[in-house]
DNA sequence: GAGATTTAGTTGCGGTTGCAACTAAAATAT
DNA sequence: ATATTTTAGTTGCAACCGCAACTAAATCTC
């Protein structure tokens, strides 16, 4: 009943997981409320918008958005059909799909943002100071790199 | 395009948001490779496990397993087909349903948390010194307190 | 104390997601 | 060069979850 797991990591834990689905669930109603797309939306979007000319090649967009390969098909879909982002098949390789996006997703990740960034600010930053906000960003850069490529795989 | 949210406070939102997906999703891997529920269904039966003779409302229940109160009757439906919660009408109140533990939910949460343990040291604490833990404690509980009955709710 | 309101929980329905199986194309092997 | 294997993406299916609407019971109003 003990391996390398400290009360005080585990209840840094709890706190972490806890606090997560409150601002994500609380995040979403703002969102839902002001009638604008959900965060996976926003993720995908965004990493589209980062991505050199705006695309992305199907399973690297599944990654940076955090899902699954089957899920982002049908995000992508889903997306497609509001015209926020294009299909590009590649004429290099016949496999592969580049998601595009179009000047109608780029307007809606400003509109999106917005509110995304008050809600970041409200449910999040108004409880960490700078010096915190530091400490928070390191310690989870390192936590991110632990867990480089895990999850959201499929299996085959 | 700048309200209250320094850089500083946006990269660690977006570290705690990455880290916590991908934690999350690798725990939940770890879980079903083991052939055990996934942590909705330890967070139900952990709650009534803590809870005063093991058994509480619905409603108080949804909120502390992070649930609306539709999600968590259909969750209660399968926690009850397994046998590892029973539904009790409360005497005092015709319209309250209790969810009371059983001695085999106990054993599926003493079986499901090794793992889940071992999830949180290797994808989580393995990367916190003590003091960084008693911090991220500290600042989530404020962040937490701060969200304090937010989202989850439904409208009525 | 009968009727309106509020509260607790459930159900209909639709949206989202992942796994396994599938299709098509490219890379590898013989 | 053809056959096998691997890779990229999609589709069938089922699980999970929330909102809105509903039922039943308690409370409040007059």
């Amino acid at each position: 009943m003990k391996p390398n797991l400290p009360e005080t990591h585990l209840e840094a834990w709890r706190k972490y997981y806890v606090s997560f689905w409150r601002i994500f669930a609380a995040i979403e109603v703002d969102l839902a409320a002001a009638r604008l797309p959900s965060l996976s939306w926003y993720d995908a979007l965004y990493e589209l918008y980062l991505a050199p000319d705006r695309r992305l090649r199907m399973s690297a967009l599944a990654q940076s958005a955090l899902l699954s390969r089957s899920g982002l098909t049908r995000l992508v879909d889903k997306l497609e059909k509001e015209r926020l982002i294009e299909r590009k098949a590649c004429p290099q390789d016949g496999r592969v799909q580049h998601a595009q996006l179009t000047d109608k997703g780029v307007e809606v990740l400003r509109k999106i943002w917005p509110v995304y960034r008050a809600g970041i600010a409200k449910y999040f930053a108004a409880h960490l100071s700078e010096a915190e906000a530091k400490q928070v960003a390191a310690i989870f850069t390192r936590v991110v790199a632990g867990t480089q490529q895990r999850g959201s795989h499929e299996s085959n």
